[in-house]
DNA sequence: TTGAAACATGAACCGGGTTTCAACTTTGAA
DNA sequence: TTCAAAGTTGAAACCCGGTTCATGTTTCAA
């Protein structure tokens, strides 16, 4: 996970001032923690929390085992940092392929899961960490799937406020609709990638849409 | 998790003949060993697995350290033997609850729903110990959702046959149904248990059946 | 140009938990 | 009743990776 720019956590550290001086003044030290960072997401992606050590991330990213107490306090504030990021990354990019028109609410829905299969098949890490977290990293875990249910939720008021719906909307449905598209790029985008994208979307779309009772 | 009967995974070993001599041959080494698995059960779900200890686990179950290793190879064989057992409960009680009459298959399919509910708030310990076997018992977690999203679409199918689904059934399906299920569970059987149960339940089955669209 | 702050290095320290093992106790079939 | 197999015990061997730290190098503002 390459990503785009710095980390929201570690933006966050230079906000939240907590463990100061874990923050980079210099580019060649902006560098050296992205490398950490990029080599982590692989190492963690590949082995998990526990089989991943700072010896290996270090080794990936090309610099001393010390460097690594430079820029994080710890192995766990390290998978924090990276949970933050990828789940910055994921809402960013669902974001970036929901601004054009799109129909109804429910088209939308169905755009938004698109582009979080997207996304889920281009960084096969994404589930493994994601998935890790609720125990490295409970609370950024369950912010996580918060923030996306709201998001989600705020979609389908919206809906509801136009009149699109058939009945009130619910916390639940959020939740329900979230489970959905999680197992389906679990199956679709991990386990079993093959399948047309839009077709899982299609299936998907039409559950949410129009149920299955004849 | 106290159980009823053994464990599959225990069970199996017998069969499997794999690791052979860890399998109690008297009643007071059954005693033994299921009193080992129940007492990891409580602590895994508490600590994870990496927080948990064999020294901890075996004081909780009030046997001695070495004891451990009458009956299991491992730390890790242990978990492999409770995700099995516990997936075993899950599709057990489930099972039983759906024996009743039942209306149609969206009907039947609530009810499944209502018993996993039921079941997950019974044993909060349930979700950490599956989450986890992503990590420490791969095979078994695999095994455990494939087997789940199977048992979806048989149902499903079996409404189709009898032609009361609208189009033709899918494997997506089963996992999107299955994924709300779970993540249903996840909030409002594990974070929220106050909610009322048949009303989440009658919230999931309108979004199966009818769907949101007006 | 210069020096103080930032950054990089990796050997060694360190704690904690899994696993082993040799001695001892209990069980149950003959 | 007897004794071989099954079960129990817990101290200690063993392993391993996270974290520290004293030393050396690079950067960049003045």
């Amino acid at each position: 996970m390459p990503a785009s720019g710095l980390p929201a956590t570690v933006r966050t550290a230079t906000v939240g001032d907590e463990s100061p001086g874990k923050t980079p003044r210099t580019a060649r030290g902006r560098k050296t923690q992205r490398a950490v960072l990029d080599a982590a997401a692989a190492e963690f992606g590949e082995k998990g929390f526990h089989d991943s050590s700072i010896v290996s991330i270090t080794a990936r990213a090309g610099v001393a085992l010390g460097t690594f107490y430079t820029y994080f306090d710890s192995k766990e504030a390290l998978f924090r940092a990276l949970v933050s990021d990828i789940s910055d990354q994921v809402r960013a990019s669902v974001k970036d392929q929901l601004t054009h028109p799109a129909g109804g609410t429910l088209e939308r829905e169905r755009d938004a899961f698109v582009a979080f299969l997207t996304f889920a098949r281009a960084h096969k890490e994404l589930y493994r960490i994601i998935d890790e977290a609720e125990f490295v990293a409970n609370d950024e875990w369950r912010a996580h799937y918060e923030n996306a249910a709201q998001r989600i939720l705020d979609r389908l008021r919206d809906g509801e406020a136009r009149g699109e719906l058939a009945g009130p909307v619910d916390e639940a449905h959020a939740w329900a609709i979230m489970g959905m598209n999680v197992f389906l790029g679990l199956r679709f985008g991990v386990q079993q990638p093959e399948r047309p994208l839009e077709e899982v979307a299609g299936i998907a779309h039409g559950l949410i849409a129009r149920g299955l009772a004849r």
